[in-house]
DNA sequence: ATATTTCATAGTGTATGCACTTATGCCAAA
DNA sequence: TTTGGCATAAGTGCATACACTATGAAATAT
């Protein structure tokens, strides 16, 4: 059944709070620094601004319309996320993150990944695991109309969702900070078709791992499921370390 | 033997040094703003500035000499690290964690602590081995001494070094990240002597498990040591997670 | 041509000022 | 003796100003 346009500007809508509750934002949401750190994030992770860009706080005042007391806040804020750099006395540009590091980051979600799942299928409560199923079947409804941006935002959302739903903040603020940090890799990596659908299945073979309560099979589909993303980002940038 | 005067003050001249590594500032360490960031982190930690007490912009820039626009930087960085809460329009508040939190840090870092001990085992290096055991016999030193304030500053610079003999940034960021937001408790829990005897007695063996390559019982060491710092605070404050 | 120095321009780091919000202490009323 | 309300003090958030540093292009030397 086809989806109604509202239901597909859903997750457009719902960006901001999640990038808020990912990036630790949810007290300085409704703040000026917080909308502008939110903002400049969506544009790293869509690639509006390239890494290595110059960024300069005298642009980005104009540009917000701000002084740039507030600004250098918000770029204090992003340095701190690792999504740009800050060099005392030079321009910030952003973040180019290294093919080892990208390694090395996606190394940890997996295993990270693998501890959130394995709790998630020992006590994930029934309104969560509703949630769950719900974000899953947006992604499948986004994967077949071929809206690989909706498909990445839901996939984001689900394990947003998945790590809030075992109830521990630390392990959730840890994995989203890894999370944000190559954010937009993950977006690049969910626009082939192929990609997408090795992704769909995973995801939705998880999520009855999930309700079965099968913790083992749910830990080792969340590490693969990373691990795939690393294996295709290998494929695509061959540089991309061992 | 005894040590002398300069050795006994060697881990206090490097603890800005290891503060700086820890909160990932190197590049900041010679600000003012970093080094202002460095010398707040001590006074938390070491419990000048107690958990839940205010602490505004304006006095802060008094007692550093300098003007507000700086001190708000550094209260930022500060409120990322976990270390205080910067509520929007209210003055920031030394940070108090919940034991829920509290329990939720140190399993984490016992997991963290385990994947370190595991790839140290597999591939330290000599010199990184040595500057290890070095550290250790600083430990024994502070330890004979009855020095828990040295006992515990070279404890924190023994697993600061271990995590960067792996050589996986992303994985040493993460343990610092949570390993700061719990010094000053960890910094309580080793003044018993009975406790700095435990702990000298795990790092002394787990020293000797990755000399022997032995993953393992390193990796099961290493979670012990942080799990038995977590039910000595249960101990002492019983209100301490489930 | 290529490398080096010079210098104007652009940008950073900090101080200061001000409008607005929150905290505090006092007094009146119960 | 406590409670509620209000005036005042204290603090925050942002804008602006300015000294100092980096950047890049022209001018000079190799």
């Amino acid at each position: 059944m086809p989806i109604t346009e509202t239901e597909r500007d859903d997750v457009q809508t719902q960006i901001p709070f999640l990038l808020s509750r990912m990036m630790g934002l949810e007290d300085r949401a409704e703040t000026t620094v917080g909308r502008m750190v939110i903002q400049l994030t969506r544009d790293l992770i869509e690639n509006r601004i390239a890494a290595g860009e110059q960024l300069n706080s005298i642009d980005l005042a104009r540009r917000f319309g701000l002084s740039r007391t507030p600004v250098r806040e918000a770029l204090v804020l992003l340095e701190k996320e690792g999504l740009i750099d800050v060099p005392p006395r030079r321009r910030p540009r952003a973040a180019w993150i290294s093919p080892q590091r990208i390694a090395e980051v996606y190394e940890l979600r997996a295993e990270l990944y693998g501890l959130v799942a394995r709790k998630a299928a020992q006590r994930i409560s029934a309104p969560d695991l509703a949630r769950l199923k719900h974000i899953l079947s947006r992604m499948e409804q986004s994967h077949l109309l071929d809206d690989w941006s909706s498909y990445f935002w839901y996939n984001v959302l689900y394990h947003e969702h998945l790590a809030s739903a075992v109830g521990n903040t630390t392990l959730k603020r840890s994995i989203d900070a890894l999370g944000v940090m190559v954010l937009q890799l993950r977006n690049r990596n969910m626009r082939p078709l192929a990609h997408r659908k090795r992704s769909f299945a995973d995801h939705a073979r998880l999520t009855m791992a999930i309700e079965d309560g099968d913790d083992t099979l749910a830990a080792a589909l969340s590490r693969t499921l990373v691990l795939a993303g690393l294996s295709r980002l290998k494929d695509e940038f061959p540089e991309t370390g061992q």
